[in-house]
DNA sequence: CGCAACATTGAACGGTATCAAGTATGGTGG
DNA sequence: CCACCATACTTGATACCGTTCAATGTTGCG
């Protein structure tokens, strides 16, 4: 599986707020970049965490099963996110992550991070930075799934997965590629597919988006924007934020 | 306002992974504690980062406002925590934070933090830890307000918040002061007040709980824990986790 | 072609919100 | 010490958003 790491390790330390030396010893340790299929586990609830892994092409999910079979995904992430920068400070993954679309990435043993950290400070910032990043996410889910309507919600969800997107440079223009069927959108959204589809209609219905055939278009992104109460800011921080050994 | 920084050094290595001589470092540059009321304001959203704040005593709320007014409580702090570890990294305070009870805080000023990361890269694990902790709790969150009934929520915020006090130390046996109204609760779980009031009744009518005068008393744990599927696992990560430069 | 997963639609149910009133409780000033 | 007020808590009736169940249509893949 061919795969140009070099394009990688730049969008990396891009995204990590690191300087090319940092990067370069960083990524000395890598082992070699994994492909996975589309639903592939990526990471086992409950494993030892025993590498740090970064997403370099695709989407993935962090999913919650619950007693009753019922799930809730508690995160998406696309390419250039790093899948378990959260779980590495404790010592297990605290929920599986899988493909959504055929994804690659890239492992980097703890081992190798230990060693480095003592020397290279910038590093254990860039994860800092990662885990806080994820965490303002959350705070976004957070107050949708207490306080939003389905429809909110919805918008809302879209709005930042096509930002995130975006931000990576990802989009072509006015349509892409959007893996997540009306049942894991639910899952995200913590309702039933079957609302998620009239919840869809809706949003079409006012010319809002398009969706169909796994690809997703945003008609009027001023009036997503509006419906969903979107404001960007707390993803931008992603580019901003350059704190700590620059 | 006397207050025993020494004790509070202590506990704050602790928790923070830290040993002696960078508690010390960290700290020689800690501003003299501030002490606030019930419901002062201790970081305004949108104000900019300063310094980093860690809470020495009494709990304290991160709150969300609507633009209809509604709110939505997307963390709650109990003694040791850091109030904004998640923040420092990105420009500005994403939401505000007030205190719940009369409480005592540290502010370490950014500057000093980093003067210090550089040479010390067991502190931005510290605070990689701290945020990835937050972020840990953030999960669960999500889980509750997006796939559990009023009743499962209610009781997993009240476990919740009863293992961190105890992990803290601070709780006295069986009973221990819980400063949230009804209201507040409601804000936290996305509940109306009125329901949170039913739903309170309700594990009070099954012998789980007792709440009244901001007072609660857990009478049966293994009911409440079992009610709430609450795993404390995910909080544990706090005690065991010791990882990078040790 | 046929099957399985996904999407759509309708009807009935239920958990939670909202509205509205009434009851403690605690603090304050006279 | 009591009257008063504000805040919190409690209770009931009704409405709504979203769920569940069930059926049908659609798409894509082996």
């Amino acid at each position: 599986m061919s795969y140009d790491l070099a394009a990688n390790f730049t969008k990396l330390s891009s995204r990590m707020a690191l300087n090319p030396a940092e990067e370069k010893s960083l990524l000395a340790g890598a082992m070699p970049p994994r492909s996975a299929q589309k639903d592939e586990c990526l990471i086992e609830q409950d494993e030892e965490t025993s590498s740090l892994i970064v997403l370099c092409s695709g989407m993935a999910r962090a999913v919650r099963t619950l007693s009753d079979g019922r799930q809730q995904i508690v995160a998406v992430f696309v390419a250039g996110d790093t899948l378990n920068a959260t779980d590495i400070p404790f010592l297990h993954a605290r929920n599986s992550i899988s493909a959504l679309t055929s994804a690659i990435c890239l492992s980097i043993p703890l081992r190798h991070l230990d060693n480095l950290l003592p020397d290279h400070p910038a590093i254990a910032c860039a994860l800092w930075l990662e885990t806080a990043a994820r965490s303002a996410i959350q705070q976004e889910w957070m107050v949708w799934l207490g306080r939003r309507t389905a429809q909110a919600r919805l918008a809302h969800f879209l709005c930042e997965v096509s930002y995130r997107l975006q931000l990576s440079g990802l989009t072509s223009g006015d349509g892409f590629e959007f893996p997540l069927t009306q049942r894991e959108l639910g899952d995200a959204l913590g309702l039933s597919p079957v609302h998620v589809n009239r919840t869809l209609q809706l949003l079409r219905s006012q010319g809002l988006i398009e969706l169909s055939h796994q690809r997703l278009t945003i008609r009027d992104k001023k009036g997503l924007y509006e419906v969903a109460e979107f404001d960007p800011r707390y993803l931008d921080g992603l580019r901003l934020a350059k704190r700590g050994a620059t």
